[in-house]
DNA sequence: CTCCGTTTGAAACTCCCGTTTGAAACGATC
DNA sequence: GATCGTTTCAAACGGGAGTTTCAAACGGAG
């Protein structure tokens, strides 16, 4: 009875999650979808306005998807050794970019959203990306203790991100880089563990000397 | 004389650079490009021989640029400190990708050229791409020592180049996260040094213990 | 059975954009 | 000054794709 749980609005959902993943917003065509979803070229219209509404929709819902599939939290108790919550944070979504599976448009999604934002940008940074720095942040602060000032926190938290995120961004360079590079699971437990290692022995001998610049020369 | 350095021919590079670095390559329209160049539309079919033709070129006439204001050796001599060297590869690399000013097309178009490939990825690949990797693995094995095996020099000189893409792939959410954030060359420098720190203390200071997975518990 | 709201279907409509064309302007050479 | 190669111009062509339309099928309620 629901519109909203409708069959073919869940298949249009679906390979409109596929088309516009592989194929970006633009090249992918309205009529390759409702042709992967064996519906009609006029669904899209009645079930979701426009292109651009079923894009929105389609963004929402598999972010929902990858959400509920893996917690940022891994399932760790709030009050677990903030180590141990950084590596379940990097772990969970290094998941959620690269698994595959049904949810995985989500992270080629995201990945596109974040070099060339439409008009569903707004809803990812609220519903996604505004919350994980938070937590970031949080998870930072705990790392580094009180002495930590703002900017190094920010810092720091972008450099743990910037890991987490370039396997998905470069994952093409990367894959005509090294053709071993799979995105199996087992593979990605690998990654995340060295992300986590890598980050947190970064944190733990970051310089705190105020001034010490002998670490980074500035060149000429 | 030379047609390569026709007046219309270099106005219409100009102006494709600008339009497909803050467009992409489909939305991005010929008749755009010409006008900004003051040019007619058929000037590209005469100059380039069609749209895509015109894309290759403008991305390699702006990593010619690019390599040439920044090179990736930022002038150092190749027996400096490798610490020195990661410092300096880091700090052109920051530059390349985030200066604003004229070649700061280049950034952006790399950046779309990974989270979507087009007929121009090989030649970033091979051009850009390749030399780079060649270049930090061998400053990771300097920093790493002899003991290091491929797999460690591999992801720390992913870890690193993470750090730096990620200012390029997120900044627009970066920008929203934080409104205080601008790519002025200092602030770029602040970048650099803070990504160089960060990843000398992660190198040094990595767990090289064999199977001490302590630091990494695998959650459940 | 009939009615009516919901959903699907095939076709047509429009607009946008890359490309082509053929003529005109220009400039150097003889 | 005539000629020829090069470059520019305005206009039109052709196809692709988002959107619209309206009729048909479906399915439950009275």
């Amino acid at each position: 009875m629901d519109p909203n749980q409708s069959e073919t609005r869940l298949r249009l959902l679906q390979a409109a999650g596929e088309v516009f993943a592989e194929q970006g917003f633009r090249k992918a065509t309205i009529r390759d979808i409702c042709s992967r979803a064996g519906a009609n070229i006029a669904a899209v219209n009645y079930h979701f306005g426009d292109k651009e509404k079923l894009y929105a929709s389609v963004l929402q819902h598999w972010l929902g998807e990858a959400m509920k599939k893996y917690p940022p939290d891994g399932n760790l108790p709030a009050d677990a050794p903030a180590r141990e919550r950084l590596g379940a944070f990097v772990r969970s979504w290094l998941f959620r970019m690269l698994g595959e599976g049904t949810p995985a448009w989500h992270g080629k999604l995201m990945a596109r959203e974040m070099s060339e934002p439409t008009a569903g940008f707004e809803l990812l940074m609220s519903e996604s990306v505004r919350p994980m720095a938070q937590r970031m942040n949080g998870l930072m602060k705990d790392l580094l203790g009180a002495d930590a000032d703002e900017r190094m926190v920010r810092n720091c938290a972008l450099s743990v991100a910037g890991q987490c995120c370039f396997y998905r961004h470069a994952h093409e360079m990367i894959r005509r880089l090294y053709p071993d590079h799979k995105n199996t699971p087992d593979q990605i437990e690998h990654l995340a563990d060295h992300v986590t290692r890598f980050s947190l022995a970064a944190i733990e001998a970051y310089p705190r000397g105020k001034k010490d610049r002998s670490a980074v020369p500035s060149i000429q």
